[in-house]
DNA sequence: ATTTATGGTAAGTTTAAACTTACCGTTAGT
DNA sequence: ACTAACGGTAAGTTTAAACTTACCATAAAT
């Protein structure tokens, strides 16, 4: 369905406060290193190194304009994200049914009686 | 919009390809522990740590059925990290317009005409 | 031609994450 | 009561991630 690349290094990249604070920033509006680098506590090459990993992850991408590099989110990776936890939450609700009856029946029933369907 | 807690944790728990293997796992049915770690190539122990993870991200949640665990995907995480890049999908899809508006104008007007726009 | 702005990379340090084995408490079956 | 199954936590090790400073290359402005 995706013809994107790897999930993990995509959520790994958002896993860390300082590159999701990077990518919000880049949510509002595509933006220089040094202007990315004002307002966060670590030093530039810090934010290069951040910068690097959210490309990686194909969740931002870069335009060379002279001697800067205007960074943005890309939205085709951000979309693919998406689509992914969007698969998992909808088979997620069907399992929510699921335990919502176990728990029905714990009610009623033994633990030997739930004890089927729990095994594998 | 969300009374969700950490986007942090919540990405970061998934950025860890054994715990995204859980989650996957749990995705399709709940399962208590041992069944869990069954397939994976990391002890048991750690799969518990990795549980409480996921837990703590609030990305899964736990009904205890006598001595046994029974883990499942808890869809309303998921479904606030769908939203959170929801969000940020809808921002970066204007922004790549403006990036084609800008690259446009590059094709015509000199670097220093670009320059207002990328000042901060 | 020189200087200044910009930003990528290298090298090194520190902290934390992912794993292991060992241990222990609780519940279920006999 | 005793034994076995289940799973959480503690302690310790190893690897990697996040940061720093230092350095260098390129492009722009004077």
């Amino acid at each position: 369905m995706q013809a994107f690349q790897n999930y993990d290094s995509a959520f790994n990249a958002l896993g860390d406060p300082t590159r999701r604070a990077i990518f919000e920033k880049l949510a509002s509006r595509p933006l220089s290193v040094v202007h990315i680098a004002e307002g966060l506590a670590v030093s530039r090459p810090a934010v290069s190194q951040h910068l690097k990993v959210l490309r990686e992850a194909k969740l931002i991408s870069m335009v060379q304009q002279g001697t800067r590099s205007i960074y943005s989110v890309n939205s085709e990776g951000v979309h693919a994200m998406r689509d992914y936890l969007d698969r998992f939450w909808t088979e997620s609700l069907e399992n929510f049914k699921q335990i919502a009856e176990q728990t029905e029946k714990q009610k009623t029933k033994s633990y030997a009686a739930n004890k089927k369907r729990s095994n594998r």
